[in-house]
DNA sequence: CTGCACATGTAACGTGTTACATGATTCG
DNA sequence: CGAATCATGTAACACGTTACATGTGCAG
């Protein structure tokens, strides 16, 4: 069986929901996936497109008597085996994301250390409003009454996501306290 | 002031070190910047090519009588312009990392939480080979003879690492745990 | 003399973003 | 009626990886 992108195997996935169609595609993923997916019409459209093509799914035009467009895609069984074959497969190697912040950091060891001191509260404050969105919606998801089974697995997520943030708000703390106590060793005056 | 890209920015502050040349850059990021930022020769070398152009490092033919080819890229006052501007900026958002795992956790929710305990069981055993890695080479560090100040940065960056693998590490704890205690209530046979 | 590390580079490809173009429907 | 939202799509661009091509110097 052929082999496809990430891209593609979570448009398959998604189209095993009530969500239908390319514009609904895009609204499920700003909406409940935003915090560890993406996805632009520029890469769903085509996708949509070859995933047709290749027959793992079948479109039908649904716009109807005064509608407006609409195209609903609705997956074949073979989109249904290749979706089933990749979730079955073992994830590749953890994100080993690229990290702008330690790259300044490294780079900015012969700066001041008062300047890395900036930049590092900085990025912490995104960190904590990152954090208090991500309360903000668990907070959301728990006081809404209808408990499907899939509330727990969006908290699965959600929980993944405060974790990263409140580790990496940790560190900045923890580095931010060795910064202070090199600039007094050094006795550093900067402008 | 013209504005580049992070990988651009990258090259020009490794060309701060004694690094100078476009093998020994790689060299460098792959063995010290390895677990935060990669590069590959494909966008080294046209990147070198565009510094210079744009005036912000000189190339020098280092390779003299029985040595092999070397370029010597300096860095000129404009190229160090360039980059203590870009240090002094303020970092864009934390990376926001697409995760497969998570993906796959979050359309597994219609498979058998069995299947989802395996995924991530076999996650977690990554995350502890690369926590493993981290530790091995800070070990490295600690127990190296001269203690310069970049020592310091390093260790900075690498305990980043450990934090963000810790954290997920005790994420796949506390989901297995979970997803157990659904599977009995459920009292759910998979084949 | 063979294999490895050193050293530089390009072309094709895969992936993703942004900006643009276009138009219908609904709600205030 | 005007704005927002629904809805689909493309073209140009930016970025990054991979595979390839080519050759030198040194150690065993």
């Amino acid at each position: 069986m052929k082999m496809y992108n990430h891209t593609t195997y979570a448009i398959l996935g998604i189209l095993t929901t009530n969500c239908r169609s390319g514009y609904a595609i895009k609204q499920l993923i700003d909406r409940s996936l935003n915090h560890f997916w993406k996805i632009s019409y520029g890469q769903i459209y085509p996708t949509l497109k070859r995933i047709v093509d290749d027959g793992l799914a079948e479109v039908r035009d649904s716009s109807g008597e005064g509608k407006r467009d609409k195209q609903e895609y609705t997956l074949t069984s073979k989109g249904m085996e290749a979706l089933g074959k990749w979730l079955s497969e073992p994830v590749d190697q953890p994100p080993l994301e690229k990290n702008e912040i330690l790259l300044k950091l490294f780079f900015g060891r012969h700066q001041s250390t008062d300047h890395s001191i900036k930049l590092l509260t900085d990025y912490k404050g995104k960190l904590q409003e990152r954090l208090a969105t991500y309360m903000t919606i668990e907070e959301g998801i728990l006081n809404q009454e209808e408990r499907s089974e899939d509330v727990d697995y969006w908290l699965f997520t959600l929980d993944y996501g405060k974790r990263a943030a409140l580790a990496s708000i940790d560190w900045c703390d923890e580095t931010l306290e060795k910064l202070n106590s090199k600039e007094e060793h050094d006795g550093q005056t900067s402008v």
